[in-house]
DNA sequence: GTAGATTGAGTTGTGCACAATCTGTTTCTG
DNA sequence: CAGAAACAGATTGTGCACAACTCAATCTAC
């Protein structure tokens, strides 16, 4: 057996990469009961806590595109937890507000940040503030060389 | 407006999952050359690391199952880098490995983890032990809520 | 040795992520 | 004002993730 290996970028990657899955398979788990998925209920949470927006304005707080919003849209519209209306003043526009059901969830699906929070055993194993800030880090990080890969590859 | 928040469950979940994607959106643009995908690349590291294996054995190391795995070495053997033959002891398991231009493509593609190490800051600005022993602890606490949710939301 | 369980891959269907393209507005500009 | 450009959203196509299922090969018990 090798020596401990250095921590490379793959590992990281990877980790980070298993993490979210595991954290989208745990709501996946939470959220069975209420037929949502994590997207949709991320799209839900942003619904509750900055209101109804536009489909543009929840693309740039999810970093999605419409190619991604308008199917998970049509689907959380055809089990009638949002509304998608055309603006008036801008034909182009289209928002989208929870319906009475959708904010009904709200309360139902209260306890779930606590419960995962205590699964994740943040406070306590994990620093969220630090944890966080790394995130942000890679996050602005990665789209930077998603932007330009040539500024770590050595420009040509 | 209100004071600072206090980190929640969905801040970390979402900021790992805005984090992920950032980190397969910077490895579509470094593999794109090559015509890649991430988890194809994820996919031939494990083969050169590790060397062939049963579509099995792929799968655990990645925690995938077949109906990811299936498909996805399917168009990598398309693409002949990377060929599958049943074994002969076992005619239940496929064995996986790399072809000679799947092997070319370790040396083609050798400058990747250390310009997404310098992308990450890796070293720098981030502890890489520390942020990987967290995404670990974070994979394993999200198995265990996925596997059991009601550990979490209070048993029934 | 055969019945039944288990295993390893593959297939099918749903949903997300993203590039590319399209459509209908709106706005800018000549 | 007319045409060009920009914009918002939807659509199409590819690929990944995962659940549910099928199927053949193998293993276990009897």
């Amino acid at each position: 057996m090798p020596a401990a290996k250095p921590i490379t970028d793959e590992m990281v990657c990877f980790a980070l990469y298993s993490a979210a899955r595991a954290t989208t398979q745990a709501y996946r788990s939470l959220l069975e009961p209420w037929g949502l998925t994590y997207p949709q209920y991320l799209v839900l949470v942003t619904l509750w806590v900055e209101g109804p927006q536009s489909v543009k304005d929840l693309g740039e707080r999810m970093q999605l595109d419409s190619g991604t919003l308008s199917p998970l849209l049509a689907r959380l519209e055809r089990d009638e937890l949002v509304e998608r209306r055309r603006s008036d003043a801008d034909a182009r526009v289209v928002r989208v507000s929870p319906t009475a059901r959708g904010d009904e969830l709200r309360t139902e699906l209260a306890h779930l940040p606590a419960a995962v929070a205590r699964g994740l055993g943040l406070g306590d194993t994990v620093d969220g503030a630090q944890l966080l800030a790394t995130l942000h880090g890679i996050t602005a990080s990665m789209h930077a060389v998603a932007d330009d890969p040539s500024s770590v590859t050595g420009a040509p």
